[in-house]
DNA sequence: TCTGGGGTCCTAGGACCC
DNA sequence: TCTGGGGTCCTAGGACCC
């Protein structure tokens, strides 16, 4: 007889080829076959269906050399579509709210519950709970993974996305080597390249050799990051959930270009542009920033135009979310560092130090402040309604020869009208 | 011809001070 | 031959994540 436990749970719940999902929403007709979806400029494979993965097509691989496989076997290719993975990101994490339980939003395809309040008994079938209403109210599956700490609720995640249930749960299980010795030690949660490499010089193969290291080498041979791991593995949490409402501390709006930028003109565009962008994102979410870095670079793969790649940074007296401060200073900055005769493939800028607006006033704020607080808030409104960029500044340019390229797109808008999917009889 | 974009955290080492 | 010692603060770059 069992008494009732109501030890520590988190749960991982991670939407399956997110991506892919989003466009399979809009598109039945490709439910079942190869599909995968391409990041920005139309450059890199970033989501794939599972029968994608079968044919043996990598993640992040560049698109140009998956082409063959691609071609001969029919894969449905999609150019990436931000505005309707955000908005079924939201629809997704919404639903999970309704839990009634802490959560993490923790990337835009994947979120930690804290689930301690439901018993260790009744935790399986809240997991199928949870993924059954996901998937009726959105129509997005996901795998979940239920276990004592992030690190275990990761792995548990991992094995869950091979299951047809989709769900596996670590609660209550008394020794999980067994289950962690079959885990790879770069597939645990924060072990990347380089780790791996280091734990492999030191025998360590699977996430069941990092867990049973002793504490001394640990302490010895790691930083903080690396001891958290191995304590998470072994159930103690180290890592709190981070709940919603935290601020961010950057904001980084940067740009591969569909044909490569020579002049400064064309570079001048798309720093204007992307300083337009950012600046709007903070405001959104009643930021200022202290700091300014717009960065440009050519090609790091190909050196037959010669490599060359800069930044700058600059303080600003005092903290602004003003577009057309923000604007001015980014070209201030990308005259200092712009060169001719390279054929640039990518540039950005970077917002930092970010902190509170306070509503835009402070100590110093005056009338012509306020004047420009409430334009930008007009420019902000009317660009919600009628569609991003509407209004903008002179300087972003109406060119955009530089424009990235989106040969698949698949022109699904949930939040227009005009494009939302006809449902036939 | 064609190789994404947006984040966080940690650390080594420089600048500066007494 | 041999060029203080120790503290704080800041930043650039690395590593990692999705």
């Amino acid at each position: 007889m069992s008494s009732t436990q109501y030890t520590k749970k988190i749960a991982l719940v991670d939407c399956n080829s997110f991506y892919v999902s989003c466009e399979r929403l809009f598109n039945p007709k490709i439910r079942r076959k190869p599909v995968v979806v391409l990041s920005n400029n139309d450059g890199c494979i970033i989501s794939r269906s599972n029968e994608a993965k079968a044919l043996g097509i990598k993640m992040g691989e560049p698109y140009f050399k998956e082409k063959d496989i691609i071609v001969k076997n029919d894969v449905q290719v999609f150019s990436s579509n931000y505005a309707l993975y955000g908005d079924l990101s939201r629809r997704v994490m919404r639903t999970l709210k309704r839990f009634n339980c802490d959560i993490e939003i923790y990337s835009i395809d994947e979120a930690f519950l804290d689930l301690s309040n439901y018993s260790d008994n009744e935790i399986e079938d809240v997991g199928k709970e949870i993924r059954n209403v996901v998937l009726q109210w959105t129509g997005i599956p996901t795998s979940i993974g239920i276990a004592k700490t992030k690190t275990l609720s990761k792995v548990a995640n991992h094995i869950a996305k091979k299951k047809q249930s989709g769900l596996v749960s670590l609660i209550g299980v008394e020794n999980i080597d067994p289950i962690l010795e079959k885990v790879e030690i770069n597939d645990v949660w924060g072990v990347g390249k380089q780790l791996t490499k280091f734990y492999h010089n030191n025998g360590i193969y699977n996430a069941k050799q990092l867990k049973n290291k002793s504490n001394t080498w640990i302490k010895k041979n790691s930083n903080v990051l690396g001891s958290r791991t191995a304590m998470e593995l072994r159930g103690i949490p180290c890592i709190d959930l981070e709940k919603i409402n935290t601020k961010r501390k950057s904001c980084v709006v940067s740009r591969s270009f569909g044909k490569r930028a020579e002049s400064f003109q064309e570079l001048k565009e798309a720093i204007a542009g992307y300083s337009l962008n950012a600046s709007e994102k903070i405001r959104s979410e009643s930021l200022v920033a202290k700091s300014i870095t717009v960065f440009i670079r050519t090609n790091p793969f190909q050196n037959r135009y010669g490599f060359y790649s800069n930044s700058k940074t600059i303080d600003l007296p005092m903290a602004t979310n003003n577009s057309i401060e923000i604007v001015k200073t980014a070209v201030s900055g990308l005259e200092t560092i712009f060169k001719n005769g390279y054929r640039y493939q990518k540039a950005g800028v970077m917002l930092s130090h970010l902190s509170d607006s306070n509503n835009g006033k402070n100590l110093f704020s005056s009338e012509r402040d306020e004047k420009i607080n409430s334009l930008m808030k007009s420019i902000d409104n009317t660009n919600y309604k009628y569609g991003r960029s509407t209004l903008s500044l002179a300087s972003a340019g109406v060119h955009k020869k530089w424009n990235s390229r989106r040969q698949h797109y698949s022109k699904i808008d949930t939040a227009d009208f005009y494009s939302l999917p006809t449902i036939k009889n």
